[in-house]
RNA sequence: GGUGCCAUCGCCAAGCGGUAAGGCCGCAGCCUGCAAAGCUGCUAUCCCCGGUUCAAAUCCGGGUGGCACCUCCA
């Protein structure tokens, strides 16, 4: 397996810390509003990663955290006047269901920062009593990057330069520019704060994720040398929250947070990048009232993770055009049992997918097999050995890449209701009559019919079949 | 201002020094009562200019054009 690890800006092969064994941790949403694109593509994408490993035989734990205290709920806390618990509660559920329409597997560890505050408090005083960290005057803990030797060398992006510092809002206090709050003391009556040795407050967002890090993934998986095998995130996080989360915990442990950090590209609208303050954010939800997940899912992973990824609907349609092969294939050979995987087949997707996540190739290469069946099939439409092989084929894909796994005549009709479908089976059995009359202008005339509920049908050997269109 | 990433057919997208995968769209054919589906065939020399090499989309230098990070962000 080959990775590209972001720090090194190469790719790398995987080597993990425990034999057999991978750990991830990807950093999860801030639960203080419904998830978006991005969010999909960067679960996606480390999802392909786990299924990858897995695959290949590791035994692979995925750790998720849910950031649920920071700035962005409070700040939603005071607007709604409801409970932070209320709002991270429903923010939390709904990303995972929405998640799992997407066929993102749940995380084995799904940490939350409330429920990690020992361990937060920890890591603090750790970097406190090493020197590493201080209190100012106002209870805030800063993190003095002076103190770290290794400071900037994930993001290879803290230079000197006088300009870059004097973008950085200067704190009473702060030994240098760059130091980061741990800990932000409770100014006046807010009532989210929790007390501690140092000060009553809350935890900054960086600390948390290496505390849970330390708590939830070290003592299992790591060695002397390494908390996890590997830190995933959206690229927007390389700088400065991952560089703040490895330098916390090298200063607080004495080894390194992980051996390799991967960053997945973002979801771009009209070739920007989607965010809130562009007003370009496309919310998961609303996809997923439009598009099955499963779409969303093979659509959103048909792009190598690195790179950007421009949201459009033609690109989408495209897309749900070549699943829709897929699973016409799957039509033809379903039901019955499947025997043993092609070799050939899943060697050439376990290979794409070994070089770092090549999902294009993986695709080409599934591409490929159901020209390849279709060909056989129109030949030798009862091919049992074929039609089994490929069903293990398709179940493969399945595991592997986490799409083609529906029944087909579900995929084809999701969303049509017992009413529609029974008209549509009474129109097309009135259909097949006036064909055997070969009163054709009257099956034509059904056929514009259907066409019109937005139906399409062919006929094949075995009857007419129909798709929502 | 600093730091990176990217530029391949109408569109999406592989390629990682050895002579351009795959999909969508389009065209032609087979099949079909006609369609649809499926199958077959056809469709690019890789942003520009230099250089290295027997050989470059792939490496180096210089342009041009996009995008991102340096501030909360997947």
């Amino acid at each position: 397996m080959q990775i590209y690890d972001s720090v090194q800006k190469k790719k790398v092969p995987f080597e993990p810390i425990r034999k057999g064994e991978a750990s991830i941790y990807v950093c999860g949403p801030t639960v203080y509003d419904d998830a978006h694109l991005g969010h999909a593509r960067s679960a996606l994408a480390f999802d392909l990663l786990a299924r990858t490993l897995k695959a290949l035989g590791y035994k692979v734990t995925m750790g998720k955290n849910f950031t649920d205290i920071d700035d962005k709920i409070i700040k939603k806390v005071e607007e709604t006047g409801k409970s932070l618990e209320e709002i991270t509660t429903h923010y939390i559920a709904r990303y995972l269901e929405e998640m799992d329409a997407l066929g993102v597997a749940r995380a084995d560890i799904e940490p939350k920062a409330t429920e990690s505050l020992d361990a937060i408090e920890q890591m603090i005083e750790k970097l406190i009593e090493k020197d590493a960290a201080y209190l100012v005057s106002n209870g805030d803990v800063y993190f003095d990057t002076s103190k770290d030797a290794h400071y900037g060398d994930i993001s290879h992006q803290v230079g000197e330069d006088e300009e870059n510092q004097s973008r950085i809002e200067h704190t009473v206090g702060k030994r240098n520019p760059k130091d980061f709050a741990l800990w932000k003391a409770c100014k006046g009556d807010e009532d989210i704060c929790f007390d501690t040795a140092f000060s009553r407050g809350r935890p900054g967002w960086h600390i948390e994720c290496s505390a849970m890090i330390e708590k939830h993934f070290a003592k299992e998986h790591g060695n002397e040398q390494y908390s996890i095998d590997i830190h995933g995130g959206g690229a927007d996080l390389l700088f400065p929250h991952h560089e703040n989360e490895a330098a916390q915990s090298r200063c607080a442990t004495g080894h390194e947070l992980a051996r390799y950090w991967m960053h997945n590209g973002f979801v771009q609208i009209g070739g920007e990048k989607m965010s809130k303050s562009l007003g370009n954010s496309f919310f998961l939800k609303d996809a997923l009232s439009v598009y099955d997940g499963e779409i969303l899912r093979y659509y959103l992973n048909s792009v190598h993770y690195r790179n950007n990824f421009n949201f459009n609907e033609e690109d989408l349609l495209a897309a749900k055009k070549r699943l829709d092969r897929l699973y016409r294939l799957k039509k033809r050979i379903v039901p019955g049992k499947g025997s043993a995987v092609n070799k050939a087949f899943k060697e050439a997707l376990l290979e794409a997918m070994s070089d770092d996540l090549n999902v294009s190739i993986a695709l080409s290469v599934i591409d490929e097999m159901v020209a390849k069946a279709n060909e056989e099939l129109d030949s030798n439409p009862k091919n049992k050995a074929l039609k089994k092989e490929t069903i293990a084929n398709i179940e493969f894909i399945e595991t592997l890449l986490g799409f083609g796994g529906k029944e087909p005549y579900a995929y084809f009709q999701i969303g049509i209701d017992e009413a529609l479908k029974t008209k549509i089976e009474t129109l097309l059995s009135e259909r097949s009559e006036a064909k055997k009359a070969k009163d054709f202008e009257r099956s034509d005339a059904i056929r514009d019919e259907l066409t019109a509920l937005g139906i399409a049908i062919m006929d094949t050997a075995e009857g007419t079949v129909w798709e929502k269109a």
